[in-house]
RNA sequence: CGGUGAUUAGCGCAGCUUGGUAGCGCACUUGGUUUGGGUCCAAGGGGUCGCAAGUUCGAAUCUUGCAUCACCGACCA
């Protein structure tokens, strides 16, 4: 490709609306144009990386025994009544309407495509099992688009879907995938982490994400310090305190917190710690019994919402309950909230639950109780896991202590059980002649967000440091004043022809630029090699060879610039 | 959806307090100059000042409403 034949499109300033690194340099670099909110154009440089990312997915997902197929955007509605997530998934499902007033979905993912095409192609176990993917757009009207195409609402994505009979087959291909995915993101250049995820709306039992660490990244990824133990923060558990629970030596004491509304300012008024205090959030429960469910955790702790989600008593999505509901259930403010005397279930993290004279809200304004020990002055509470871990808490795994790190999301496969199969009736023949409903996976990776992350990892104050893997291009010719110079020219020429016939991805910038302006540009860009065609060497019949990555600078004869590609 | 802030040329910004012919840098066009790290000089093109209404002789500037965008919180690849 030549530079006057092509959209180079960098920009010198960055753009005042791009908050990360990996949006600057984006934006920076000509890969990718803001539309609207959350949606992007693809320039040429970002496309060529896109597809190359893709490549790399569909190749190693083939050679994984899955089967490319690609299905549309665009899903009828009532294939997602069938799996009730026509009521289910909220606000973020974008609905239309054709015109004959039938209503669509633009599709966040495919399990009910999918689910419906299986069940009316496959028809015996014989044919099973069977992984399928695709990579395709998807849309998610996100509440809130960030990052540039890190959280956009429209992107890329790699989805696929697999069919068993038996759950140890699933547990097969799972592992199959779980072992793909590592190969991928190796391939890919990237630093990344398998970690142990909740399964989220999407239901089913055991499940991996694949996190790139970066500090830019949205979720905290708990690691032990002294085994391989890796997990999203939403899933690692808080052992419970190790031996017994101390005795309490007070007895319980109504005191005046006038003004303290907060648990620091609490703990401030009354001198003591905060990890002697408890806080109590009042959420709304699952069920018309117990719509109000009080949660305890210690005063330094925070509510982990995945967890508090998953107990049965509690609704899903976690809904923090109206001020109106407090003053019906409490009747005092939310600063004064206490686990003590309420009508309502109370549930209690492990760790406020191994307190001994602890301190609480005493559900009367402007007042706390002290000395408070659990079974004496209240006894009717259940326990459970529901805060975050934090640093220094001792891995679930038994071995270490937690260690928290940044990491952005790639990737994430699932064990789906037989959630979409059973409510769409997706079944087949056994050996037997029986009916049996299919047990699914599936697995998922971000392609575009995985060229933002990519970029967050690899990047230097001039620009992109691609891995090699998926640069725009291989290699950019620099001729240094190819206008004045008929050798430089020729030469320069000559080297572009060689390169390009043995299909090498060459950038040729033919353009009438000064050298400053020209490196500039190629290491916004980061393209991983520049060849640099000038008098200085030609007399030695030599170029001069950059590495974006190293830095390193060397002299090449010209007949030997094919070495490079080896 | 709540909180915060922004909207003036393709990009980055000033002007607004105190109303009076819309400006700077980059980019772009033309001519010259320079040529191994974003040269320099000169001339030039480009803006319904987000939209609407109001106040006023007069609004980018004051008032009100709306829209869009970004950032912080709850969702996810």
């Amino acid at each position: 490709m030549r530079t006057s034949q092509y959209l180079l499109s960098t920009l010198k300033e960055t753009p005042a609306h791009a908050e990360v690194i990996s949006h600057q340099l984006m934006l920076r670099a000509g890969l990718v144009r803001n539309v609207a909110s959350g949606l992007y154009t693809w320039l040429p440089t970002g496309l060529r990386v896109l597809r190359k990312v893709e490549q790399i997915v569909r190749e190693e997902m083939t050679k994984a025994g899955a089967i490319e197929t690609l299905m549309p955007m665009v899903q009828p509605a009532d294939l997602w009544q069938e799996s009730e997530r026509w009521e289910d998934y909220g606000p973020e499902l974008l609905r239309l309407q054709d015109r004959h007033e039938r209503s669509f979905v633009l599709g966040p993912t495919h399990e009910e495509v999918i689910t419906s095409i299986i069940r009316n192609e496959v028809n015996s176990y014989k044919q099973l099992p069977l992984n399928v993917f695709q990579i395709q757009t998807k849309f998610r009207d996100e509440i809130r688009p960030r990052f540039g195409v890190m959280r956009g609402r429209e992107f890329l994505m790699k989805d696929a879907y697999s069919f068993h009979i038996t759950d140890e087959c699933l547990k097969k291909t799972y592992q199959t995938m779980f072992d793909a995915y590592c190969r991928i993101f190796d391939r890919l250049g990237l630093d990344f982490r398998p970690v142990v995820a909740d399964n989220g709306s999407i239901g089913g039992e055991g499940s991996h994400e694949f996190h790139v660490l970066a500090d830019s990244g949205e979720d905290d990824i708990v690691f032990s310090d002294s085994s391989e133990y890796a997990a999203n923060i939403e899933k690692a558990e808080a052992l419970a305190p190790v031996g017994e629970r101390p005795h309490g030596t007070q007895s319980i004491k109504e005191v005046a917190t006038p003004d303290a509304k907060t648990i620091d300012a609490v703990a401030t008024t009354l001198n003591i710690a905060v990890n002697q205090t408890v806080k109590t959030l009042l959420v709304q429960g699952a069920t018309e019994d117990h719509p109000v469910i009080a949660l305890v955790v210690r005063g330094d702790h925070q509510l982990n919402e995945v967890k508090a989600e998953n107990l049965p008593q509690i609704s899903s999505p976690l809904t923090f309950v109206t001020e109106e509901q407090v003053q019906q259930t409490v009747n005092c403010n939310i600063g004064s909230i206490g686990p003590i005397g309420l009508s309502i279930p109370v549930i209690v993290d492990r760790s406020a639950a191994h307190l001994a004279d602890f301190v609480c809200g005493a559900n009367k304004d402007g007042f706390h109780y002290t000395g408070v020990n659990w079974d004496n002055d209240l006894s009717n509470y259940t326990v459970a896991d529901i805060r975050n871990v934090v640093e220094g808490d001792p891995s679930p795994c038994g071995k270490g202590k937690i260690v928290i790190k940044r990491g952005i999301e790639v990737g994430h496969i699932f064990q789906l059980g037989n959630k979409y199969a059973k409510a769409m009736n997706c079944g087949v023949l056994t050996e037997s002649g029986k009916n049996q409903t299919l047990t699914m996976g599936c697995y998922g990776i971000g392609v575009s967000r995985i060229v933002a992350a990519a970029i967050e990892q690899n990047h230097d104050k001039y620009g992109i440091k691609w891995p090699k893997a998926i640069a725009p291009f291989q290699a950019a010719i620099v001729p240094m004043n190819m206008a004045k110079s008929e050798r430089v020219k020729e030469t320069a020429e000559n080297l572009y022809k060689q390169l390009t016939s043995v299909g090498i991805d060459v950038l040729f910038d033919d353009r009438k630029e000064r050298p400053g302006v020209m490196f500039a540009d190629h290491e916004l860009i980061g393209t991983p090699i520049l060849l640099i065609v000038g008098e200085r060497n030609l007399d030695d019949n030599k170029i001069e060879v950059k590495n974006r990555i190293t830095g390193e600078k060397s002299l090449l004869d010209i007949t030997d610039a094919l070495s490079l590609f080896d």
